[in-house]
DNA sequence: TATAAAATGTAAACAGTGTTTACTATTTAG
DNA sequence: CTAAATAGTAAACACTGTTTACATTTTATA
């Protein structure tokens, strides 16, 4: 028998610490993500885990690409749901989804896109899975334009010539889009960063109480203006 | 002697410790602030803090009181600078100052608009200087709008009911400001502090390089026709 | 000025953290 | 059945915030 039966264990164990630190992050936040707990509530010892991953910042490692690829699967559900000439529809849908997907665990969002972990240094494998998101984003934005659907501003209003040259020089080292498409990526994701972060840290409720989607939908509306997305 | 001296001395040496912490979160990031690694820079023992701060908590409540008033300075430093009556040009310079102060000084940023340390529960007394640099973008644009120089999407497009009776009720509740304006200063909000921080973690490094203020300098502008702002 | 009181600081201890080392079981492979 | 690989533990080290008990210095007052 070809250690088949070890192997199982072995990555059953991997995922239970993983879930016991989701449990971790959702209540008590990433900051305090505690090795010894983990190992407590899964009826071991601290040292134990150290078979399982190197280091805390493996484990964190570990949960970054999961969380990653959950968000960029969020992202691209409207994908399948919608139809690929339909632009309009499915920005909207997006952006909903990263709202949604991030008011549904907010401390995963922030383990995500806010502050670092002290001492946590961001491990290059975590590269692709992070770009996927925004790449989503630019993609469904990119096609529209393709498609002549983008007619807002950034068409007649043109980009500085610094900032022009530098998308160019990204589309030249294997960036999929154009510089307008590039640059109104960005600016749509600062803009649902932007709102997503200062709603879950509490800095909205008390201007917004419970009309926060109201204000979210609101701004994406601004935002198809903005593109002049039809 | 009415214990000038030694209430001198007590003064100076609540200073020192919000010297020496500062210099750990410039350095290390609030996170990671340590009152052990304070005492030690300060050439005394952790328990010595404590007839200073009560705790932990007290000793950030400290930090970021200064931290709020020094950034709601820096945002009303352009009402010096430049005339009340030029709204168009106090609007680009408290969208800059924000940005620059937040560059200038990242982890103190991170400080007041990062994810929270964990554990610790926002000071009601924090309150008033944590809406001050909010009512300062709230009222360059409530001034400009006072003064008819908003003529932006929002003048024509009507907010949802939900939306608006929201802020009418803010109003009502001593909100100095009518609804539209309310949420124009929430929008600003959000991009301001959506490109500021995913700029701080360095989502935007890849994408812009050098390039960071250009983009800013650009979206702002765009919040400029956005408005209307004349 | 002597004395009581208040303020300031330290040392030791407790419970918590990540991590390493040495050691012991258990499980698999040959 | 034996040797090796794996999984786990206990003890220790250097950190963290915090409390308690004690000592020292500075101020105020009788």
């Amino acid at each position: 028998m070809n250690s088949n039966r070890r192997e199982k264990r072995r990555i059953s164990t991997l995922d239970d610490i993983k879930s016991a630190a989701w449990k971790q992050v959702a209540e008590q936040g990433a900051a305090s993500l505690s090795l010894r707990a983990i190992a407590r509530e899964m009826g071991m010892t601290a040292p134990g885990l150290y078979r399982y991953y190197k280091d805390r910042d493996a484990l964190v490692t570990a949960l970054l690409m999961d969380a990653f690829n959950s968000f960029g699967d969020a992202l691209e559900a409207p994908h399948d749901e919608y139809d690929v000439s339909d632009h309009l529809v499915r920005f909207r849908a997006i952006c909903k989804a990263y709202f949604q997907w991030a008011v549904n665990d907010p401390q995963k969002y922030l383990f995500l896109f806010g502050t670092p972990i002290p001492g946590y240094r961001f491990a290059p494998e975590l590269g692709p899975s992070a770009q996927r998101s925004f790449l989503v984003l630019q993609g469904v934005i990119g096609n529209a334009y393709a498609a002549g659907k983008i007619s807002g501003e950034l068409i007649a209003i043109r980009l500085p010539t610094s900032l022009k040259s530098q998308y160019d020089a990204l589309k030249k080292a294997g960036m999929p889009s154009i510089p307008v498409v590039t640059h109104l990526a960005l600016s749509v994701w600062s803009m649902m960063h932007g709102m997503t972060s200062l709603f879950i840290y509490g800095y909205f409720t008390g201007f917004l109480g419970a009309q926060i989607e109201a204000f979210v939908d609101f701004e994406i509306e601004k935002m198809v203006r903005m593109l002049g997305l039809s």
